[in-house]
RNA sequence: GGCCAGGUGGCAGAGUGGUCAUGCAGUGGACUGCAAAUCCACGUACGCCGGUUCGAUUCCGACCCUGGCCUCCA
């Protein structure tokens, strides 16, 4: 079965395999680090992961995500809290990296830094403007776009109609109001390097195709985002990218994640409805929330709220309970084991992943997987516990062992002092005194720890 | 206003022209000293109005509603 994916480009689910047999590529637009990103800015790397996964898995895949660390956002936050442009980016840029990890999103191949890319950039600029795409005005360089007979055709509109409806004051220096910038100046206080046209710094879209070209080539396979950078953003990527390499395609794979809303609007800084990751990693296990990202299809808008991660707790309760059930059962080494990939159900939820990246049908196959595992003979749940790994290793679940699971957040109880208050209440019961049991669950319960007596006798952990 | 997505059972959320999503929650049962976990069972869901069809949640048209982009934005 073959990979399929949604094409924002041509808005069908085409065929996908990489220009290159040997060699795929993927760029994905990554985070501006003037802050802490939210919740909504993790949806794109998280699905896109799940398609990283399933691509190293059939190509040698070269996958960059940048990080922008030169913008004015960035500027403005460290003007704020008085510290070197730098500083503020490579804080949250670190930052950013711990919280994907957690997360369990992959790194990518590479990691491009428009400040590692400025020589590019001029040139690309330079390049444009040689050709009769860009020009000079008043220290800007600035894209025309009425050079590219192709600009908006990703996002759906007119030359004609941009122009007309410009909603902005259009600067002086503008041949023609939708034109954008690529190049601009910069003030003595503001970051900036020396170009043709002046001390300046780059515009926003530039960097990503100059970066992308670096790395992966005039014509990359994959070029992933969230919905909201289809205009301007990757409509003027394209515009500066295939001006600059000929006429060549940009990008042949156009993929767009959908928006996460929160209090019925789209989660966004401006707006004031953000949940910050970090903040939320703080209080929740940090794959419920990968869970709860990949519950959604990832074209469609996904609503966020306290009862979707709590849904994807107890979820995440039920899958690893079934490893835990497991957890004495051997998995058989790798070249001993049957084909896990023809299980039925792993091909079930392969063939979802490659259906456009069907998370929640993907996940309806997981959830099979584990009811599966608990079912049949012994050597049934060997492979059966394989094949649960197998499916979430896809997903990027279920790949820390139950008992971290099922205690995460333990520091807080003394397992010690657990353990004895369990043995307590083995005692109280093998003497039939079920009161003084009952008041010992009662105790840990208290304590925030749950028990469950099972045929090897009892286990606990962190009540949700 | 233009362009683009959606409206599915208490909640989340796939999917399909004609038996079944699935998960979470709930209810009943089994198991348990009681629980928990697990297993079994249950709930006549597809915005509204027409049309096509033997048959539509699924196709077509109108309407209502919601969201996104059109400005920084994952």
């Amino acid at each position: 079965m073959a990979l399929r994916l949604y094409n924002s480009l041509t808005r069908r689910v085409e065929p996908f395999t990489p220009a290159d047999p040997e060699r795929a590529t993927m760029y994905l637009c990554g985070p501006t680090v003037y802050s802490f990103v939210h919740i909504g800015n993790a949806r794109g790397p998280v699905v896109f992961d799940v398609l990283v996964r399933l691509l190293r898995r059939k190509y040698r895949l070269v996958y960059a995500r940048n990080i922008t660390d030169v913008d004015d956002k960035i500027n403005a936050a460290a003007a704020e809290a008085g510290v070197p442009i730098a500083d503020i980016a490579a804080k949250y840029a670190a930052i950013y990296r711990e919280d994907m990890a957690r997360l369990g999103v992959a790194p990518p191949d590479i990691e491009p830094l428009a400040t590692g890319h400025i020589t590019p950039i001029i040139e690309m600029c330079e390049n444009l403007i040689a050709s009769g795409h860009a020009y000079a005005a008043d220290g800007h360089v600035l894209f025309d776009v009425a050079r590219f007979g192709d600009y908006g055709k990703l996002s759906g509109r007119s030359v004609d109609e941009l122009i007309a409806g410009a909603r902005i004051d259009v600067a002086p220096y503008k041949k023609n109001p939708a034109d954008f910038v690529l190049w601009k100046p910069s003030t003595p206080e503001l970051p900036g390097w020396d170009s043709p046209w002046g001390r300046g710094r780059p515009g926003w879209h530039i960097e990503c195709s100059a970066m992308a070209a670096a790395h992966l080539g005039e014509t990359i396979d994959i070029h992933a985002g969230g919905v909201d950078l289809v205009f301007p953003h990757h409509e003027n990527e394209i515009a500066q990218s295939t001006c600059a390499h000929a006429g060549k395609t940009f990008a042949r794979f156009w993929l767009h994640n959908g928006m996460l809303t929160f209090d019925g609007a789209k989660m966004s800084k401006s707006v004031g409805n953000v949940k910050q990751l970090h903040a939320l990693l703080q209080r929740h296990p940090p794959e419920a929330l990968r869970y709860a990202l990949l519950s959604a299809h990832y074209r469609q808008p996904l609503d966020w709220s306290e009862a979707l991660i709590e849904q994807s707790v107890a979820t995440l309760d039920r899958l690893y309970g079934a490893l835990r059930d497991l957890e004495d059962v051997d998995v058989l080494p790798a070249d001993e084991r049957p084909d896990i990939e023809s299980h039925e159900a792993v091909k079930e939820l392969e063939a979802a992943l490659l259906n456009d990246l069907n998370t929640p049908e993907a996940l309806v196959a997981l959830a099979k997987l584990a009811f599966q595992a608990r079912q049949g003979s012994r050597d049934d749940k060997r492979i059966a516990k394989a094949a649960l790994l197998a499916g979430g290793a896809k997903l990027g679940l279920l790949q820390q062992a139950p008992e971290s699971w099922f205690k995460r957040g333990s520091e807080r109880v003394d397992a010690a002092q657990v353990e004895t208050l369990i043995e307590a209440r083995r005692a109280a019961r093998a003497a039939r005194d079920f009161a003084r049991a009952d008041a010992i669950r009662d105790e840990l319960a208290a304590m925030g720890v749950a028990i469950e007596d099972g045929p090897q006798g009892t286990r606990w952990k962190i009540a949700n």
